[in-house]
DNA sequence: AGCAGCGCGTGAAACGTTTCAGGATGCCTG
DNA sequence: CAGGCATCCTGAAACGTTTCACGCGCTGCT
């Protein structure tokens, strides 16, 4: 019935009287609005989707809330989605986000940009990118600056007087990829040898992933071994603290450790960890504000933040090497 | 049209010719099918509401993974929704998956139990609690038997000679009050006295609140002071461990703590945290089932099962009191 | 007193899908 | 060759909401 409707969302246009006599019938009968007859009629849903890479990791449950801070004071619904980093469940997310007509979507892709997400852009539904550099100018996306990130880490790593540094990350993803270049070129312009730094690629960005990781450095003969990592994120750093301190290597006089996001648990871990900050509520915000104006202003600007990571020193990177000023990394 | 619709649906009552013209349309036009108008004529969705306390808890995100991995086997999407502990942004929530006309809504409810979980179930819409048990046999509920685990952890610490004891947690909620039975069960059967349990009840479940509650603690004189702490959760356990180690109070020497959940991050921190370990994956799994059967079975019989949770004994609890064998709690 | 205009309520159409009755076509059988 | 039947497609109705045109009755102005 219109009248209802009127009462519902545009109270003033109906008479006090008529009002609340059908407020009473509603109060009376539980009556409900249907989202999907509104959505249907309206055209466009109340409802936005993000789509992120491993719901286990503190990280993006952080940039999470964020994102629903922000949606539900505009009266948007969240679909909070985990692809584990696999192409297959991702594509399977954004498919019923397809279906849903989700006003929008915020995501932190897995390695390859999905066709999908591009079939999404093309039917007209904001994408935002969440934690990753735009491909190019033509859509929103909210970066931190990783090169400068792994630039903070390795810098203070060479600092301390570390010659052989490992990088732990898989070389899939972009960010890792840049954290990385970072790490290679403050290694390389510190110790003028490419060689300083080794990279381990466990296969998951996880805690297990860290492990298998120092399982492998501590495989290494002593003269090759690097004294120092710089992990891809928080996840992989504790899994490395974790078989470190299982192997008798002590954290940080055997081994330094520097972390990635600055998760909460960072500082809380069996030796608190060194770590890259990044503002991770403010990265949600700040994506869900973006899709809403690409979503609502006709002539909206697309627009590419990038964050400035900081770096919090903390106790697992925290002993100055003996100081042989070698520079190249020979045999110590 | 119907014909697209059969193609879809039941593409064998569709000739091969038809079918293939339609399909290929269907790919040209990158069309797909709107969820809400399937969802309006159908009467039924194919969403599932999941509402926890604390999305950053990784016990929730550990749910979630399991109520996600049974629902997308069923083809079902799961809006994950974080109360925050707030019966308001509670209640905010529930009205939102009503309006979605969800499936079925799985539920750890803040401490008091909504008007809104009512309305949603006399509305026909399956509820299962979950980490939470049913208030009366007209529901689902996916329960662990806190009374126990509180139980075994406190049994573990006055085995260890410990006869100050304090249980660290809100009052509010249910199934951490059952956790202080228990302690306090096995506190009044180990010691004879009732003075021997101390209770602190922080604002929040978090890490902040075991800080707080560390800090309280630490205020006391030593004569008053408990030699140990069962916490409610990991995250408390997790705080109470930093604010000690902060004030140089060593663990699990001048302290033992137990936390409560088992989540990933007890065993990395600090001093490995004892804990309690719940199936926190079979929960989620179990409750989607449990829901499922709701859903579909038009005789479904109301299930509640209630999960043994375990003691898994790590650094933070490891040491014997000097086994003065004191009964009453007297100063010691 | 008559008419314009306003305030409010009514009813129908439309959103996109599924379902189902009905109709067209062609084949088989008697 | 006619009747019956199976196969496949078509068209209309329905889901619950919003919107909009319309119409009714009242107020106030001339």
């Amino acid at each position: 019935m219109g009248t209802v409707s009127n009462v519902l969302n545009r109270p003033e246009a109906v008479s006090p009287a008529t009002r609340e006599r059908v407020q009473t019938a509603i109060a009376a009968l539980g009556f409900v609005r249907n989202e999907s007859a509104r959505h249907l009629r309206a055209g466009r849903s109340r409802t936005i989707g993000l789509v992120v890479l491993d719901i286990a990791n503190p990280f993006f449950t952080d940039v999470a809330r964020g994102v629903e801070d922000v949606a539900a004071a505009a009266g948007l619904a969240v679909m909070l989605c985990n692809s584990d980093d696999r192409a297959d469940r991702e594509a399977a997310h954004l498919d019923v986000l397809t279906e849903q007509r989700v006003q929008g979507v915020l995501i932190t892709p897995t390695a390859e940009l999905s066709p999908h997400v591009e079939a999404l852009r093309s039917r007209g539904t904001p994408v935002v990118l969440l934690d990753r550099r735009a491909t190019g100018p033509d859509q929103c996306a909210v970066a931190v600056d990783d090169a400068l990130g792994g630039r903070l880490a390795a810098d203070h790593l060479l600092e301390r007087g570390h010659r052989r540094i490992a990088f732990i990350g898989s070389s899939g993803l972009p960010q890792v990829h840049e954290r990385h270049d970072g790490v290679a070129a403050a290694v390389r312009e510190g110790t003028g040898s490419t060689e300083a730094l080794t990279v381990f690629s466990p296969a998951h960005l996880t805690v297990a992933g860290g492990r298998e990781a120092a399982a492998q450095i501590i495989g290494l003969p002593a003269g090759r071994r690097p004294t120092a990592a710089v992990c891809a994120n928080d996840l992989i750093a504790l899994g490395v603290l974790q078989e470190m301190v299982r192997h008798g290597v002590r954290v940080p006089e055997d081994f330094a450790i520097v972390g990635y996001d600055d998760i909460d648990f960072a500082a809380a871990a069996a030796v608190p960890l060194t770590s890259v900050r990044k503002p991770r509520v403010e990265l949600g915000r700040r994506a869900v504000e973006l899709l809403l104006d690409e979503a609502s202003d006709p002539d909206h600007q697309h627009s590419q933040p990038v964050f400035e990571p900081t770096l919090v020193v903390r106790e697992s990177s925290m002993v100055r090497r003996p100081s042989r000023t070698v520079v190249s990394g020979g045999i110590g």
